[in-house]
DNA sequence: CTAATTGCAAAAATTTTGCAGGACT
DNA sequence: AGTCCTGCAAAATTTTTGCAATTAG
């Protein structure tokens, strides 16, 4: 990892842990939106010993950071995303894919909202990647 | 429950069975977006032998006609919906309300999806809202 | 050295499933 | 009558928690 990342990591005053870097690093431009499951099966190999109980400590962790976000569009599981940038996703009812679409909108706060502090706001499409569209036929 | 709505009810195939009947009836003009917990409980006093199961099973039956949507806002539990009409909900990350928004925005299929099959989409408002804003103060 | 983090195991919370008995049409 | 539905209990899934041992700063 970078010389700079490692420092703008520390200076959020984060203890930079063997398991926090693979963690991170293994978060940092990854786009399939991993589940915490994905992650502890991904850093296995090279951590045998570390437990969900750290994966999900750090992703809550990284989380208040703002280094994260949680993404609930699976229903039970949530999926994690270290993209920050706002942007909206695709949700594959079939394959569970979540995709980034980072195509602007114009978005409006709506007025029923005017007496709410908003902090963020995404769209989320539902429905069949092309993937999948082209299995089904 | 009106006549009109039971024929309805039952034109889609849908036994109407007392709980099923309990629950369409609870969720009907229900604009909180119970759990179903919620519902659970809800119903309870009235039917306290039902079970989570039946809960679960309406609800997933209601879904697949159309007639209920879940909400993934809240990570770990579902919440569900019974207004479908297409609409955009707020969610209050400090009491856990969600509140429907049906102020129409200008949405467009993102270039990105053109090969997508999309069903349908949703904006989500993140934020405190006007009750837990004051009582902050 | 100190406070924060890890790993383990157990618990909690939510949802799903199998099956026997019962109810709706 | 036949199929679908209910209720119970157990299981499955995901996330959270308590605590002792360890480690980063």
């Amino acid at each position: 990892m970078k010389e700079t990342k490692l420092r703008f990591y520390k200076s959020l005053g984060l203890k930079l842990t063997p398991q926090r870097l693979a963690i991170l690093e293994y978060l940092e431009d990854n786009r399939t939106h991993p589940s915490a499951e994905d992650i502890y099966n991904a850093l296995k190999p090279n951590f045998p010993s570390m437990s969900f109980a750290t994966v999900y400590n750090t992703l809550e962790v990284l989380r208040k950071k703002g280094l994260v976000k949680e993404i609930n569009v699976e229903g039970v599981r949530k999926r994690f995303d270290a993209f920050t940038h706002p942007h909206n996703h695709f949700f594959c009812k079939n394959c569970k894919k979540v995709i980034d679409i980072e195509s602007k909108q114009d978005i409006t706060i709506p007025e029923e909202l005017k007496d709410c502090e908003i902090n963020e706001y995404q769209i989320i499409y539902f429905g069949i990647c092309s993937e999948c569209r082209k299995k089904q036929d």
